[in-house]
DNA sequence: AGTACCACCTGACGGC
DNA sequence: TGCCGTCAGGTGGTAC
């Protein structure tokens, strides 16, 4: 589930039970998550016997910084999780690297598909522009979003998702902001007048803010979410339609057409 | 530039 | 129970 406000979870959780603490070691039970140019010595020697001592998450990233002299940089694919847990407790489903405090505390980067990947920086910026990654959804100000929008063409939905143009919004996120306003996913950009982008970058605050908010579980969002009924033929939570599941690019889209015009 | 399509890798689920 | 197809929220490359 790893959006924007996904990860923002996963750093609070990081945040809350990862931080301050002395590593005694590093464990990696699936060498293919770290990227190309992170070893695993190189790994141990920036975290063993440091602490991490803050955080920063830019889009769908996630940054912390060890004491050690540099910031490991989580990517969570399509799967991955950050698991907090304690030795004696049964490691978490598909840990593929650990990192274990002094003491029983242990942090698990969990990844059943291996489509995230774990990599090192001395800078997260660079690594976020190297990455060709734009500003930040929540950091993104109203004129640089209208800016943003003027200079591409295309469906809206496509350009939410676009993390050179936006970082942090993915599938499931772009249909919810877009549901919401009740426009349809392959509206090209250019019927959207400035009203409503200004009204959809308002739209996209709220909705990451509440998903946050909410820990990013369906479940404790408002009911009026789509993302709690994204399957096909469920009720619409705004009207007596019923949602429907196209495809945008090969992905799946999720909407109400009697909401979202159709 | 934008879009469609394939690939990456693994797991879950429904149908027969 | 077993096999098969389909789908999954991420990204990246290619070809039109």
């Amino acid at each position: 589930m790893p959006e924007l406000p996904d990860v923002e979870t996963y750093r609070r959780r990081l945040e809350d039970r990862g931080l301050d603490r002395t590593i005694r070691a590093v464990d990696v039970l699936r060498r293919e998550v770290l990227e190309d140019d992170v070893g695993t010595g190189e790994l141990e020697d920036v975290l063993v016997g440091h602490q991490l001592l803050e955080t920063r998450r830019h889009g769908k990233h996630l940054f912390a910084r060890s004491g050690g002299g540099a910031w490991l940089a989580f990517h969570f694919g399509m799967t991955a999780e950050l698991v907090p847990y304690e030795a004696g407790e049964d490691a978490p489903e598909y840990e593929r690297l650990r990192i274990a405090f002094e003491g029983p505390a242990r942090l698990a980067f969990t990844c059943p598909r291996m489509l995230g990947d774990v990599g090192m920086t001395h800078d997260p910026a660079a690594y976020c522009e190297a990455k060709g990654l734009g500003p930040d959804a929540l950091a993104i100000d109203e004129d640089a979003f209208l800016a943003y929008l003027e200079r591409r063409s295309g469906m809206i939905k496509t350009a939410l998702m676009d993390q050179r143009g936006l970082a942090g919004i993915g599938n499931v996120y772009s249909d919810e902001i877009l549901f919401q306003r009740r426009i349809h996913p392959a509206t090209p950009i250019a019927d959207l007048d400035r009203d409503a982008r200004r009204a959809l970058h308002a739209c996209l605050r709220d909705v990451l803010t509440t998903a946050i908010e909410a820990g990013a579980e369906p479940d404790a969002m408002p009911e009026g979410f789509l993302l709690r009924r994204r399957e096909p033929g469920a009720d619409c939570p705004a009207c007596d339609g019923s949602v429907e599941r196209i495809k945008i690019s090969g992905r799946s889209a999720y909407l109400c057409p009697a909401c979202q015009g159709a």
